[in-house]
DNA sequence: CCCTGATTCGC
DNA sequence: GCGAATCAGG
């Protein structure tokens, strides 16, 4: 498609009108937007009201430096910081028999080891509900471990905490 | 990722 | 003169 005076006049009036570069060239058809940008800025058209974004420019930007050759852009993305902290709720509360909860120390057999809180923070501690002697968790936590492989399909955020206290206490004790 | 205009430069 | 590629930003 060429520049025809009519097609150039039609590129002046949308443009006027605030269209933006991509819409005109949908119009015109047979352009691109950067076609159409390109004609703009040759025809000495550049500012506009400014329908769309205003968008300053440093314009002594080192702008771009035809690099065919150049291999690939590093442009480091910035990072996310992986994870601030385990921070795991005690959707399981932990009652005790007598005042204390159940630490590593008086965890017996016969009690739920179904860890709850974070280790680093000190406020750890385990589930301690009676268990079946030989039995890791308690009913209720026994029935969160083991999730049949369909059921699994979501976990729910209790289980994730759950076992994110779970991968807290191998990271402290190991 | 969508979009915007701006710029450079091979054609 | 043209416009793809690229940039910078919303």
């Amino acid at each position: 498609m060429a520049w025809t005076d009519e097609r150039v006049e039609e590129l002046k009036k949308l443009w006027a009108e605030g269209q933006s570069a991509s819409q005109i060239a949908k119009q015109l058809g047979g352009v691109t937007r950067n076609a159409v940008i390109g004609k703009v800025h040759r025809l000495g058209l550049s500012g506009r009201a400014a329908p769309s974004r205003p968008a300053r420019r440093p314009a002594a930007t080192p702008a771009r430096t035809r690099a065919p050759s150049q291999p690939a852009k590093p442009r480091v993305t910035a990072r996310t910081e992986p994870a601030p902290a385990p921070k795991t709720k005690s959707l399981e509360p932990a009652p005790l028999p007598n005042g204390e909860f159940a630490t590593v120390l008086t965890l017996k057999d016969s009690m739920c080891k179904w860890p709850i809180g974070d280790p680093a923070t000190g406020d750890f501690r385990f589930c301690g509900r009676r268990s079946d002697p030989g039995a890791a968790y308690c009913e209720a936590h026994a029935q969160l471990a083991y999730q049949p492989q369909q059921k699994r399909r979501r976990r729910t955020s209790d289980a994730n905490a759950a076992l994110d206290a779970i991968a807290a206490t191998r990271r402290v004790n190991f």
